[in-house]
DNA sequence: TCACTTAGATAGTAATACTATCATTTAAGT
DNA sequence: ACTTAAATGATAGTATTACTATCTAAGTGA
């Protein structure tokens, strides 16, 4: 049983210390799913969980910082599944392989979080992650830690990437262009397939990033 | 002096019919890059060209759409540039790296359009325009042509990787993965450094992507 | 038992995202 | 010159959103 824990400023009080806090969390992820983040809103999950939005209040200043927290806590499981799965593997080929394999793989979730649905949290991250950080208020939000948990996985990446090739200078943009490039690949498959030959005769979002950074980084 | 002409649903009426269509153009680019497009509302933009909201909504249905029309005069006007700056040019090399510049660097715009700020413009491509697909709308704005102006150019491009390698499989996703991660590379670097290495020691966006490409395919 | 945390209930406010109506100006056709 | 239609402005109204504030009740722990 693992416990994520995510910076203090993303949230008013923590959601997990409470069993109000994480049917927040837990319908959050099925109404934002449901509706879009667009027309997701306090009241709505408010009703949704028998509660008012005065008490969801309480746990997040607003819905913005609520998604932030999901796809915090999305990027910091993802990191701790790489490190979990990498774990002995020196070869960092493999792991690089693996890491991608997590990009690009809708993921299965483990029983230690069975009050998240974790292709519904997939479906938001592909359709919603931007939305936290492409604001006017990024700088502050950057400041009061809201994307850490982004950067370090970045970082954990890009060190696998400097492993395999120590001169490329690249690396932190090659692997945020992966991760951001799968999200937008997928959506497009499903939703403007003319920009995509993912899902195309046989075409898988997997290869076409492997062969993208294996060659890129040679 | 060119003419860029936009899809009919794409507005309820053509702004560039009329006087207050172009200022409702001209100041909503202001605006939305002064505000952010969350910020940013009809009545504020009614009040800045002295007009009201009521007489927006005579164009636009709503802001979104106000939002898609920006940026399909803008994907547009690139596609009319590529045409424009590769015209005689036979090798595709040569003119993918004329693709690239065009996503890569500032755009000068020309005097023909003297009441567009292409700097602005510019800036909002990069901080809003997937705010314009990432919707539950997607699907219906698609029917109507929300993104056929994207769809265009992407093809393209695309048209010219396969000119340098015709057994590439994956030309339309590399070429939206450029597009896309060009936008994603320019916002970190000006705000989440540490996701990337461009600006950074001599790196520049276009160097990693040019490198990126030609490796990639070859 | 007292203090404190937690949450439910309710009310209120300013702003947003529209829709509707009516009057006035302007331009275009006969 | 007369008529008509199109374009805009002015104003009002509505439901919803995004909060903030206050008050009460229940439960918890020392």
């Amino acid at each position: 049983m693992i416990q994520i824990t995510l910076n203090e400023k993303i949230f008013v009080k923590d959601p997990l210390d409470t069993e109000l806090g994480k049917r927040i969390i837990f319908s959050s992820i099925n109404l934002i799913d449901e509706l879009g983040f667009e027309a997701f809103t306090f009241k709505k999950l408010g009703s949704k969980i028998n509660s008012t939005e005065a008490s969801i209040y309480r746990y997040f200043t607003n819905k913005n910082q609520l998604l932030s927290y999901l796809i915090s806590w999305y990027w910091s499981w993802l990191h701790y599944q790489l490190i979990f799965q990498t774990n002995n593997i020196n070869d960092p080929q493999q792991c690089f392989r693996i890491a991608l394999r997590l990009f690009t793989e809708p993921i299965q979730m483990d029983d230690s979080f069975k009050h998240v649905d974790e292709q519904a949290l997939h479906r938001i991250v592909v359709s919603e992650s931007s939305k936290a950080y492409l604001r006017k208020e990024v700088d502050k939000d950057n400041k009061d830690g809201y994307h850490s948990s982004y950067k370090r996985l970045v970082k954990a990446v890009a060190d696998i990437v400097r492993k395999m090739n120590p001169s490329y200078p690249y690396a932190e943009s090659l692997v945020s262009t992966v991760i951001e490039g799968a999200h937008h690949q997928a959506f497009f498959a499903e939703h403007l397939p003319t920009l995509t030959n993912v899902n195309q005769s046989g075409n898988s979002l997997e290869e076409f990033f492997s062969q993208l950074v294996l060659k890129t980084i040679q």
